[in-house]
RNA sequence: GCCCAGGUGGUGGAAUCGGUAGACACGCAGGACUUAAAAUCCUGUGGCUUCACGGCUGUGCGGGUUCAAGUCCCGCCCUGGGUACCA
C-alpha cells in the first residue's frame, strides 16, 4: 500500500480492536486505575451530529494516553433510554418505546463505532434495561428505609430511628410524642409521621404541572416558565407525590465543591442553586386585635428597626385570619388571583408591582410600633416562613413595593441617601437602632440575633433555597417505582421481588381519569395490592449509572466491593455544562446517600469535570416573497416584503444555493418556484445556532468519516478551538487535517514507488530536537486538556521532519505513539508496518529529556524603549554586563540612539534586551 | 438585575510566568511539476505608507502601573451562557 487509504485502514483496524477485545479493562491489576467517563447519549431518533462526538473524542484521547502511561483504564459507554421523546412517539404510533429505543441505540453504536472510540463495549449499560433498573429501584428502597440524622450529618436506617421513638419518643419544634404515644399510633398514623423523615417520601407538594405532557417536573426541567422539552406551558399544582429529601444534603453538597476540580462556573451554579443563606426567624407578635402572630425569616436583622410593614405570601396558610372585614374581601380576591398566576405570568410581570394591606397588624418586638400587614406577591410561600419584614430602605423588592403603596421608608444604615434609592450593601453604621446604634453591619447582625435570642422571640437559622426532588412522573416509559399501598400505607417491595418489570399496556396515554398509564396495566398488584402508578424521572438512572459500570454484570449487587474499591470515583468527567443544576447535583447526592449507606467508599462522584462547548450549526435561510411563490437572492430582499424559509445546509456552498438541489429536496415546495438570482447567483443568508432537523443543518459524522476518514474528524475537532468553547460547525480547514495525514504517511512512505522505508539509523541532534520538543508539548497539552494546541504542534513536528527528509525509526515510531490517542487508526497502521506485533495502544508513551532541548544561545530581540527593532545573537552563559555593553557598541543601536545616550539597559537572560533612550 | 465566560488578521485560532502579537490551519495571490487534471511542493499574505531599504500603526473603548501590557489595575461598551422576586 502506497496511498494513505482511510477507508480500508479505519475499517480493519476497528475490526481487529473488536476482535481482540484491545480495549477491555480488567477489575483487578497491578496498574494504577483511571476512570475516564462520558456522560451518557439519550439515544434520540435523529442519531448523531458531528456535536456529539466532540466530547468524546477529548476523553478517548485521555483515555488512550493513560493506557500507553501504564495505566489500567476504564473507559465505558452507555444510554440512558428511558425518556420522553421514544414515549411521545409511542403515544403518536402506538409503536413500544422499547423498540424504538432499541432501533435508536443499534443506529448510535454503529455511528460512534465509526470514530474508533476506545470503549470497553462488554460493560455496556441501558437504563431502561430491567437488570439495570433493578438496582435503581434497589436504591429507591435504601432511600425509603432512610432517614437522614442531623446529629451524625449522615444517612441512617428508618428502622433504627424507630427503636429510638419507641424508646424516648421525639421532640422538635414541628412534631413531638412521647414513646408511649408513639406505641399507641395506629400503623397509618406511623406510616404518616415516618414518611416525615423517610428520604424518599410522600407528601402534598406544589409541583410543576405540565398538561400537554400530562406531568410534573422538575424546576431544572423548566426553562423560562416552559417545559425544557417540548416548550409547552407548565402551571403550579398542589399534588401528593413522590419526592426525594436532596434538601437534607444542602450543605454537603455545597461543601464537597470546595474538594472538586470542577469548573467554577459550574461550582458557582451549584451554589447559588443551593442558595445558602444564613440569617435569624424572628416572631412578630399580633397586637390585641390579632391573636396570631407572624414568624419570618431575614439574613438582615441588623435592619430589624427599619420595618416598615410585614409582608405575606399570597398561599400564607395565616392568610385568613389576619384579613380584617373591610379589607378582606379585596384582600382574598388579591390572594386567590396572585396564586393562580403561572410561572410565566410572574415572571412577565415583574416589574409590576402589586399587592393588598390586610388591615391588621403585629408589633414590633423592640419598639412596640403597630406594623401593618400586607399580602404581597414577591413573597414566595416555599420559602423560608412565607413572610418577610420588610425593610424599605434596605432592600430593592420592599423598596419599590413601600414607594408603590406609599409605605414609610427608614434607614437605619448609614451609607446612601434612602430618599433617591436603596441602600443594599452590607457596610455602614447602624443608626435610629436603639441599641444597635453605631455598630457596623456585621457587629450589628449578631447582636440582633443576640438579642432576639434574648427574648425568646426567634433564633439564628440558615435556610437553602435547594428544594426537595419531586420524584413521580405521570409517564410510562420510566422506572416503575417499587412501592405498593397495603390499606393506602405505602410499602416497598420485597428486595427478592426485583425488578418491578414496566408492565404491557394497550396505550400510552394517560387514563381519561388523569391516572397515569400505568393505572392501564391489568393486574398491576403485588400480594393483591396497588402498585404505585408514576414512574422514577429522567435523572435516576442517570444519578448512579458510573458505579453500574464497574461491574455491569453483577446479579447478586449493584456492584460488588471488590470492584468499587479498586477502581473508585471517576478520575475525569466529561459532559455538556446544560447539566449543572440538573445531573450533576442529583449525582452526586445519591453519591453521598451511597456512602452513608456503605455501598461506596467515596463521597463525590467525580474528582474532575470538564465542560465541552456545544458545536453549533450553521443554517442557510432564503428569502421567499410574501403570498408568493418566489424567491429572491438574499441582496434583493430588502426590496420585497419577505419571511425566512431554512433549507439543507447541503444545498448550499459559500452562501450559493443549487437550485436544482433545492427542487429535487422538497420538489412539492420549490419545483414550481420561481427564483430571482443577483450576478447569476441565487444567495442564501446564514444564521449560527442549534444543530438540529429542524433548521435542516445537521452535520452526520458518518458523512464526514466516509470522505475525510474518523482520523481526520477526530483531530479536526479538536483543532477546531479549545474543547470548552462553543464554536459552529464548519469544514472549511478539515481539508488541512487530511493534508497533515497525508504528510505523515509520506513521512513513512519515501522510498521507490513510495514503498514503506523506516531505517534504523542514527538521528541528529535536530532531529531529536524536534521530537523530544514535540513529546514535551504533546504531554503538557493532554495533561490541560489544550488538545487544539497539540495538534498544531504535531503539525509543526511533522513540516519540520519533512524539510529535514527525516525518516528514521527513531524519530518516527515515538512520534505515532504521541499521535495515536488522536488519530488512533493511521498510527496504529503505520505501528504495524514498522513490524509490531502488539497493538500501538499499549506501548510506551515516550519518555521526554530535556537534554535534547538545551540551547547555548539565544538571538536576543533588541528594543527601544519597548520596540524592537533588530535581533543579535548571544551565548546563553554571557555575562549581563557584557550583553549590555556589546549592543550599546553595536552600529545599529546607535542609528537608533540618534546620538542620545542610553538611560537604562535592561537585558533579561534569554527572553529580550531593552535600552530606554 | 445578579453570576460566569469571552472580545486578537478575510476565517478558526496561538501567545501556559508581564518580554519579538498573529504559531498552526483555512482562504486568497503568484510560481513549479503535468499534454491536462488531481495530488504534491515552493513563495507571499494584519492595516497604512514606500520602487525599495524602511517607517508608522495595530489585540472592543477610555485611563493607569511598568524599562516593557493581548497579558496586571480602574472605569466603560459589546457578545454568549446561566439565573430570576430566595427576604
Amino acid at each position: 500500500m502506497s496511498q494513505y487509504d482511510h477507508k480500508k485502514i479505519e475499517k480493519d483496524w476497528q475490526k481487529e480492536w473488536a476482535n481482540n477485545q484491545t480495549f477491555k479493562a480488567e477489575n483487578t491489576s497491578d496498574k494504577p486505575k483511571y476512570y475516564v467517563l462520558d456522560m451518557f447519549p439519550y439515544p434520540s431518533g435523529a442519531g448523531l451530529h458531528v456535536g456529539h462526538p466532540l466530547g468524546y473524542i477529548a476523553s478517548d484521547i485521555v483515555a488512550r494516553y493513560k493506557r500507553n502511561k501504564g495505566f489500567n483504564v476504564l473507559h465505558p459507554m452507555g444510554y440512558d433510554a428511558f425518556g420522553l421523546p421514544a414515549e411521545q412517539y409511542a403515544i403518536q404510533t402506538g409503536q413500544h418505546p422499547a423498540i424504538t429505543t432499541e432501533e435508536n441505540i443499534k443506529r448510535y453504536k454503529e455511528q460512534l463505532d465509526r470514530i474508533g472510540f476506545s470503549f470497553d463495549w462488554s460493560r455496556e449499560i441501558r437504563t431502561s434495561d430491567p437488570n439495570y433498573y433493578k438496582w435503581t429501584q434497589w436504591i429507591f428502597i435504601q432511600l425509603f428505609n432512610s432517614w437522614y440524622n442531623p446529629q451524625t450529618d449522615k444517612a441512617e436506617s428508618i428502622s433504627e430511628l424507630v427503636s429510638t421513638f419507641e424508646k424516648q419518643g421525639y421532640q422538635s419544634e414541628e412534631l413531638q410524642f412521647t414513646s408511649e404515644e408513639w406505641i399507641g399510633f395506629d400503623e397509618k398514623k406511623k406510616s404518616d409521621i415516618l414518611l416525615q423523615f423517610r428520604l424518599a417520601f410522600l407528601s402534598e407538594t406544589m409541583v410543576n404541572w405540565c398538561p400537554a405532557l400530562g406531568s410534573v417536573l422538575a424546576n431544572d426541567e423548566i426553562k423560562d416558565g416552559v417545559s425544557e422539552r417540548g416548550g409547552y406551558p407548565v402551571e403550579r399544582k398542589l399534588m401528593y407525590q413522590w419526592s426525594l429529601r436532596i434538601s437534607a444534603y444542602a450543605e454537603r453538597l455545597l461543601q464537597g465543591l470546595n474538594t472538586l476540580d470542577w469548573t467554577e462556573s459550574i461550582k458557582d451554579s451549584q451554589r447559588n442553586w443551593i442558595g445558602k443563606s444564613e440569617g435569624c426567624s424572628i416572631v412578630f407578635e399580633g397586637d390585641e386585635a390579632l391573636p396570631n402572630s407572624l414568624e419570618v425569616f431575614t439574613t438582615r436583622p441588623d435592619t430589624i428597626f427599619g420595618v416598615s410593614y410585614m409582608a405575606i405570601a399570597p398561599e400564607h396558610e395565616l392568610l385568613n385570619d389576619l384579613c380584617v372585614v373591610e379589607y378582606r374581601e379585596a384582600a382574598l380576591q388579591y390572594a386567590e388571583k396572585a396564586k393562580n398566576r403561572s410561572e410565566r405570568e410572574r415572571q412577565s410581570e415583574v416589574k409590576n408591582i402589586t399587592g393588598a394591606f390586610t388591615g391588621s397588624y403585629v408589633n414590633h418586638p423592640f419598639t412596640g410600633k403597630k406594623i401593618p400587614i400586607w399580602i404581597a406577591d414577591y413573597v414566595l410561600g416555599g420559602y423560608g416562613t412565607g413572610a418577610v419584614m420588610a425593610v424599605p430602605a434596605h432592600d430593592a423588592r420592599d423598596y419599590s413595593f413601600a414607594k408603590h403603596f406609599g409605605l414609610p421608608i427608614l434607614e437605619v444604615v448609614q451609607g446612601g441617601d434612602v430618599s433617591i434609592e436603596v441602600y443594599e450593601a452590607k457596610q455602614g453604621k447602624i443608626i435610629n437602632s436603639n441599641f444597635l446604634n453605631g455598630l457596623e453591619v456585621k457587629e450589628a447582625i449578631k447582636a440582633a440575633i443576640k438579642a432576639v435570642e434574648d427574648k425568646k422571640i426567634g433564633k439564628g437559622k440558615t435556610n437553602y433555597r435547594l428544594r426537595d426532588a419531586v420524584f413521580g412522573r405521570q409517564r410510562y416509559w420510566g422506572e416503575p417505582i417499587p412501592v405498593y399501598y397495603e390499606n393506602g400505607i405505602p410499602k416497598t417491595f420485597d428486595e427478592k421481588d426485583l425488578p418491578l418489570v414496566l408492565p404491557e399496556i394497550d396505550k400510552y396515554l394517560p387514563t381519561e381519569t388523569g391516572e397515569p398509564p400505568l393505572s392501564r396495566a391489568k393486574e398491576w398488584t403485588y400480594n393483591g395490592y396497588p402498585i404505585e402508578t408514576t414512574t422514577m424521572p429522567g435523572w435516576a438512572g442517570s444519578s448512579w449509572y458510573f458505579l453500574r459500570y464497574m461491574d455491569a454484570q453483577n446479579e447478586n449487587c449493584l456492584l460488588s466491593k471488590e470492584t468499587v474499591d479498586y477502581w473508585q470515583n471517576i478520575d475525569l468527567y466529561v459532559g455538556g455544562s446544560e447539566h449543572a443544576t440538573g445531573h450533576l447535583l442529583y449525582f452526586r447526592f445519591w453519591t453521598k446517600f451511597l456512602h452513608d449507606i456503605g455501598v461506596v467508599p467515596f463521597d463525590e462522584p467525580a474528582k474532575k469535570l470538564v465542560n465541552q462547548g456545544m458545536i453549533q450549526g450553521i443554517s442557510s435561510i432564503i428569502h421567499r416573497v410574501n403570498n408568493t411563490n418566489k424567491f429572491v437572492s438574499v441582496g434583493l430582499k430588502n426590496n420585497f416584503e419577505t419571511s425566512s424559509v431554512y433549507i439543507d445546509i447541503s444545498l448550499v456552498k459559500n452562501n450559493e444555493v443549487d437550485v436544482e438541489g433545492l427542487k429535487k429536496w422538497r420538489p412539492s415546495e420549490f419545483e414550481n418556484a420561481e427564483f430571482e438570482f443577483e450576478n447569476g447567483l441565487f444567495l442564501a443568508s446564514a444564521e449560527v445556532g442549534k444543530m438540529s432537523k429542524r433548521w435542516h443543518n445537521v452535520v452526520n459524522p458518518d458523512d464526514v468519516c466516509n470522505e475525510y476518514g474518523a482520523d481526520t474528524l477526530r483531530l479536526y475537532e479538536m483543532f477546531l478551538g479549545p474543547l470548552q468553547d462553543a464554536k459552529p460547525w464548519s469544514t472549511q480547514g478539515i481539508e488541512g487535517v487530511l493534508r497533515f495525514l497525508r504528510k505523515l504517511w509520506r513521512l513513512f512512505h519515501q522510498g521507490e514507488n513510495e514503498s514503506f522505508l523506516l531505517p534504523d539509523t542514527e538521528p541528529t541532534k535536530s532531529e531529536l530536537k524536534i521530537l523530544h520538543k514535540t513529546i514535551k508539548k504533546a504531554t503538557e497539552d493532554i495533561e490541560n486538556f489544550s488538545f487544539n494546541t497539540s495538534v498544531s504542534a504535531f503539525m509543526v513536528c511533522v513540516n519540520e521532519l519533512q524539510d529535514l527528509k527525516c525518516n528514521k525509526k527513531q524519530i518516527l515510531e515515538p512520534l505515532i505513539v504521541l499521535l495515536s490517542p488522536y488519530a488512533p487508526h493511521i498510527c496504529e497502521e503505520l505501528w504495524r508496518q514498522a513490524g509490531h506485533k502488539e497493538s500501538i495502544v499499549y506501548a510506551n508513551w515516550p519518555q521526554f529529556n530535556p537534554e535534547f532541548l538545551v540551547e547555548n544561545e539565544f538571538n536576543y530581540p533588541i528594543s527601544f524603549n519597548g520596540k524592537v527593532r533588530f535581533n543579535l545573537l548571544f551565548a546563553l552563559d554571557k555575562d549581563l554586563k557584557e550583553i549590555e555593553n556589546e549592543v550599546l557598541a553595536n552600529e545599529q543601536t546607535l542609528k537608533y540612539l540618534e546620538g542620545k545616550p542610553a538611560k537604562k539597559v535592561i537585558v533579561v537572560k534569554g527572553k529580550i534586551v531593552n535600552v530606554v533612550i
